[in-house]
DNA sequence: GTTCTTGTGTAACCCTTGTTACTGTAACCG
DNA sequence: CGGTTACAGTAACAAGGGTTACACAAGAAC
């Protein structure tokens, strides 16, 4: 564990901080897919992210979701953290995009190292900064964005998480994540096949313009 | 100054750090329909709200634009408390939304009182959840409410924002804030009206639903 | 008063997206 | 092998909301 902290954090965090995180963290392994928070879930662990991709998705009582953005190597979710600070139910769900391992921090450390380490306040501000800032992102793009450039622009994102130009999903599965019907995706889908952007095969969609 | 500050600030920050604030804060009042700060600004202070009501806008380069939430007494802008922390630029637009009193924080603080006082960490902490919460709020309006329930929304808050049931805004204005048209605006609000949930004036409307 | 400006009401039209329905086909399973 | 299920393609239609155009009313300016 130690090592793939190092190599995660070395950059972040000061050399007697990583050790403390190797020493109270937990490490832990998802697969992909699995569920990580549910919405509703009291947050008792903080995660770091030392592989592997993590999704962030929301969803409303009548069973609306709509994904917010991807989490990756050497993030932490703000909204778990934020979470754990004001000891408040998630308001969002997390589902691994890839196999994906974490280490999950006892919220006790957080007010500790809080006033004891300059490099972790600068870690969480600038999660929260970083966090921020997706979600003016994500505002954009559902607020600004046609559903054809949106759809576009999730393929190249997901292409870019799972850094590979396939993207293994069936269109019922993006109509969830863009909020959206089948139809509409296969639709869609098909428009940017003709116009020479994505190449599309059952179960996977090949994208060409990273 | 000081008076109003511990009214607005008493149960949160301890007596020394309230000192403190009264000793550096710079006083600054705004006039309704002012800007405060623009995209793209250098944000150098940080504000505390000390009476009014702010506008947080979010712009893009067509000139779409959008409302995002608002603030008022006891908040901070945490989108610029981010700014001021990691020293980009600013991702949005505020405007006076009433008359406001701030008082301006020289940044030089927000590290010294960081690690010196627990109330500050917190303040900041629960800063950027309440604004992460916000713009989870704004992500499920627009993507999962209709024009017509996002306006009498819209027309709730404005109510409440400004202690007032009556909202002086002409249909040009809230479109620009709901990032639609003007004619999409009339026809809802005369929607709105015969439902008897609204009464039409020129340059106002009553909100009868609160 | 008359004129000009600004705000509002409304019709007609179009485009995007959502819905329903049906077809075909790949993959899987007994 | 046939039967079943999941996935994809597509047509036809509905609904929401954006656009253009024009009429009219309330104030403001003169």
């Amino acid at each position: 564990m130690l090592a793939k902290l190092e190599e995660a954090y070395h950059f972040i965090f000061e050399k007697a901080l990583i050790k403390e995180i190797s020493e109270v963290g937990i490490l832990k392994h998802v697969e992909a897919g699995e569920k990580i928070i549910e919405i509703g879930d009291y947050v008792k662990m903080m995660p770091l992210l030392l592989e592997g991709a993590i999704k962030i998705m929301r969803d409303d009582k009548d069973g609306d979701e709509l994904l917010l953005y991807f989490l990756e190597r050497g993030d932490t979710c703000a909204m778990t953290l934020s979470c754990c600070m004001g000891q408040t139910r998630s308001e969002i769900r997390a589902v691994a995009e890839r196999d994906t391992s974490l280490i999950m921090i006892p919220i006790e450390k957080m007010e500790e190292w809080t006033s004891k380490y300059k490099s972790w306040r600068n870690y969480v501000f600038e999660s929260y900064h970083a966090r921020l800032t997706e979600m003016l992102d994500t505002i954009d793009t559902i607020a600004f964005m046609n559903m054809d450039q949106r759809l576009m622009k999730y393929l190249q994102d997901k292409a870019k998480i799972n850094q590979h130009e396939i993207v293994n999903n069936t269109h019922q599965q993006i109509a969830y994540d863009l909020h959206t019907s089948r139809v509409v995706i296969s639709r869609l889908l098909k428009k940017l096949e003709l116009e020479g952007k994505i190449k599309l095969q059952r179960n996977s969609i090949e994208v060409l313009q990273l």
